[in-house]
RNA sequence: GCCCCCAUCGUCUAGAGGCCUAGGACGCCACCCUUUCAAGGUGGAGAUCAGGGGUUCGAAUCCCCUUGGGGGCACCA
């Protein structure tokens, strides 16, 4: 049997790292034994589900890569799969068909309890320290009794009956698990008043009319299963395999929550971490090869991905080792493709510096091209683009006396070193302007006047980029330009001067 | 409160009765490389395998209990 699984988001907020880590493991069960792959949007509840989110999701998950076999239509292009509608919002009528036949069939009955009663119910279960669950008020009401409410026009809600038995079931994961019916809550509601479905009656209806044959989904869901389970059996359907995952965490070993982490997958493309990094980390979350390697690309992913490996335990979310990962990744990366992926990262750094009054310059065409074998091995996240380079964008940098002066320095040995320094550069014709020609003759200054080559160094980086930790100096220099390295030491040589002139001077 | 799940270094994990004086990775600390920062290399600290009982010649691995943690119990998804 090959198999049908599914992702099914709710877009009542932006893709949620859970959400991202589920698809993720549906799709690569699906992919390692050629199976479908589905997407379904569970927009049931009206009033916090929004278009803006959906288009959050789905942009989320063509970004990791985790592409679908069947799923909803989207930008005016037809839903693909042979199940369609892929939106729950357009699937009412099957849910309303299927409660009436579960109505018909005395599995489900029409319950006209108020929200004021069943309030109360409740209060009343917590004063006398029971779980909370329905009291079956309307459980048996007699035609007459329906007859009565109805004339009162008495809005009613569809509840579906649950026996009392020892629901069993064999996750994939965790093995068997047995709940009894009496911890569920008492008969539940599958149809509001409104005549709107829940989402655990849509999920057992769409799971069983699209021939969904394995659940793949967080251990939230696990309490839940025994219900889904009663409603296939309602519904006639087969019941589907469970495979529940382990939650991600907080640091406090707490489900993962956008209050105490960072939650929604947009944010972390915003950082500018890679798919590449972004999928493998995730991988890695729950889910080991059993062997030594740890670095995945998503193919070799869906290539040794077993559902079996997955283990039991939550996992807390290790940002540092995200970071780690989507570095590795970023080296990975061919120069070109690193360049590109660079470009609105850099141009989004430069419009903040603009907008905050900075005068800046914009990369010239192939600029960032050029800057990749300065910045590839630095960068943790893409976004950390901007912190590595901008002094070569900066009209000013903002350089102070006391910076420019290297630790084992004074400031006379510094200005000197400098000015030689720019004399040194100077001599340097534009055309043989490369690191090759650059490093000798500062290295042969170093050596004539006794300075440490580093001090000298030191003193040159913090002149020309305002910054203690740069990529290499000669490379730098480069980037930056005979003319502006020049001009650079020549204000970093006026800014000692006038500092010395105010302290004798003064 | 009730039900369910889980439990190996700070974190992610390997481990399916002897290969474990518990392996790897992140992070941390040293050292090497080195013009700074990274990257890379080498080494180190770090887990009485939550605790207690069994089973067994032998248990991180199997069973039970305890403890701890988490999740679920809606006319939310």
């Amino acid at each position: 049997m090959t198999p049908r699984v599914r992702i099914a988001p709710s877009p009542t907020g932006p893709l949620h790292i859970g959400t991202a880590r589920t698809a993720l493991f549906n799709y690569l069960y699906a992919r390692h034994h050629g199976g479908t792959f589905m997407l379904r949007v569970e927009d049931t509840d009206q009033a916090r589900s929004t278009l803006a989110y959906e288009r959050d999701i789905l942009d989320g998950l063509h970004w990791l890569g985790l592409s679908w076999d069947e799923g909803p239509e989207v930008a005016g292009r037809p839903a693909v799969g042979p199940y369609a509608p892929y939106r729950q919002s357009e699937r009412t009528q099957l849910y309303r068909e299927a409660a009436d036949r579960l109505l018909q069939q005395d599995r489900a009955y029409a319950c006209y309890c108020s929200r004021e009663q069943l309030e109360a119910d409740k209060r009343a279960q917590e004063a006398a320290h029971q779980p909370p669950h329905y009291v079956g008020r309307c459980a048996s009401l007699t035609p007459e009794q329906r007859r009565l409410n109805e004339a009162q026009g008495i809005a009613s809600a569809v509840r579906f009956r649950v026996g009392r038995e020892l629901v069993a079931f064999d996750d994939l994961i965790r093995g068997r698990v047995e709940i009894d019916t009496t911890a569920l809550g008492g008969d539940l509601v599958i149809l509001r008043s409104d005549g709107t479905p829940l989402y655990h009656f849509t999920v057992a209806v769409d799971d069983a009319t699209m021939a969904i044959t394995h659940v793949i989904r967080g251990e939230d869901h696990l309490s839940n299963t025994p219900k889904h389970i009663l409603l296939f059996r309602a519904l006639g359907a087969d019941v589907p395999q469970f495979a529940h995952l382990p939650l991600i965490l907080n640091a406090d070993r707490t489900k993962m929550s956008k209050r105490k982490s960072q939650t929604a997958v947009s944010d972390y493309v915003a950082q500018g971490f890679v798919r590449e990094g972004f999928v493998n980390y995730l991988a890695l979350l729950g889910w080991a090869s059993g062997t030594e390697e740890e670095l995945f690309s998503l193919d070799e992913l869906v290539e040794r991905f077993e559902i079996e490996r997955v283990h039991s335990g939550g996992a807390v979310f290790d940002r540092e080792r995200l970071e780690w990962l989507n570095g590795q990744w970023i080296r990975r990366l061919g120069p070109d493709d690193l360049a590109e992926r660079l470009a609105g990262f850099l141009a989004a750094e430069l419009d903040a510096r603009e907008a905050a009054g900075a005068r800046i310059r914009r990369p010239a065409q192939d600029e960032i091209r050029t800057l990749v074998p300065l910045v590839q091995e630095r960068l943790p996240v893409l976004g950390a683009i901007g912190d590595l380079v901008d002094f070569l964008f900066l009209g000013e940098i903002a350089v102070t006396p006391e910076m420019l002066v290297p630790k084992r320095w004074d400031e006379r040995t510094t200005l000197e070193a400098l000015k030689a320094a720019r004399a040194t550069i100077a001599d340097v014709p534009p055309v043989t302007f490369e690191a090759d020609e650059l490093e000798p003759p500062l290295r042969a200054l170093a050596d004539e006047r006794g300075w440490k080559a580093g001090d000298l160094f030191m003193a040159i980086r913090v002149a020309i980029t305002g910054r203690t930790a740069t990529p290499p100096l000669f490379d730098t220099l480069v980037a930056l330009g005979r003319d502006r390295t020049l001009q650079r030491l020549e204000d970093g040589i006026r800014l000692l001067e006038t500092e010395k002139a105010t302290v004798t001077g003064g």
